[in-house]
DNA sequence: AAAGCAGCCAACCGCGAGATG
DNA sequence: CCATCTCGCGGTTGGCTGCTT
């Protein structure tokens, strides 16, 4: 059979010219993203729909942000890269204005090697060194083989909670003493479950039990005794919308506005 | 000066999942 | 329920640029 191909009629490659970035930018402006097929044709662009999109996306949308990756964005890269794999999309939700093949290049061609030649070093930033030499007696336990954790689609996630799936909390490692601020934050989101953070993720409402030391006060949650098994406790702790990542990051982004002595800007 | 090499990054490609008819 | 469409994602490629020899 086969996969049709996306783009069977004759069409442009490679580089964009500035009178095609105009074309997209012109109509998407217009008549809003989506439906790039029609985009390509409608637009009289000469490129396959999913060049567009990704030309738009990447380029040409306001609000991207090009180069100059700052120590922070680099240290967060890193930070995340080690709890979630190459999942670039996820990582770049969580840096507003970069894209995920921004960071994907920027790891392969930066990241990836410093990391190589400093394999235990927590973090290539200077600014980390300090915290470095905090962990340097502690075993950062980084899971070798960990399985790349999957989309996981509705039904998926329902099976899993069922299960008692919830927060992934059957493991010891993934205990996590939510109330002690002395605990190391980057120790924490190493221990996380990746499954779990993707599920809270597609989600988009779900929150780990150890969260709620936390996040209780903050987002007005309540911990129900009455809920009996761990999906119900987990349902009940979840406010509308929530994302925990962006509340753990947010925490981390404190530490170190706080670390520099930033915590006013 | 020019050939070779390495690094960077924009763009392409294939696949999976959800939406739609 | 199935086929098709559309979108989003991650891996890979290829061209450009700068450096080295």
């Amino acid at each position: 059979m086969g996969r049709r191909p996306c783009c069977p009629k004759e069409i442009n490659k490679g580089a964009w010219s500035r009178e095609e970035d105009e074309t997209l930018s012109k109509y998407v402006v217009i008549h809003g993203e989506g439906k790039w097929q029609k985009v390509a044709q409608n637009a009289g662009l000469k490129r396959c729909g999913k060049s567009c999109r990704q030309r738009w996306l990447n380029y040409l949308k306001p609000g991207i942000k090009r180069g100059d990756i700052s120590v922070d964005e680099e240290d967060m890269i890193i930070r995340l890269h080690r709890l979630l794999g190459n999942r670039w999309a996820l990582i770049a939700k969580r840096l507003p204005g970069r894209t995920d093949n921004e960071i994907k290049n920027y790891w392969n061609t930066n990241l990836s090697k410093k990391l190589q030649k400093h394999p235990t070093s927590s973090s290539v930033s200077s600014l980390q060194n300090k915290r470095n030499e905090e962990e340097k007696s502690k075993q950062v336990h980084v899971a070798p083989e960990a399985p790349r954790p999957r989309r996981v689609n509705a039904v998926e996630y329902s099976k899993i909670m069922e299960n008692g799936g919830c927060a992934g909390n059957t493991s010891p490692s993934n205990k996590v003493e939510g109330s002690s601020d002395e605990a190391s934050f980057s120790d924490f989101l190493i221990d996380i479950d990746q499954n779990q953070l993707l599920i809270a993720d597609d989600s988009n409402s779900k929150v780990p039990q150890m969260e709620e030391d936390h996040n209780n006060k903050q987002v007005g949650l309540t911990n129900s005794p009455s809920s009996s098994s761990p999906s119900d406790h987990c349902h009940h702790l979840l406010p509308e919308k929530f994302d925990p990542l962006e509340t753990l990051l947010d925490v981390e982004l404190k530490r170190m506005a706080s670390f520099l002595g930033l915590e006013n800007d």
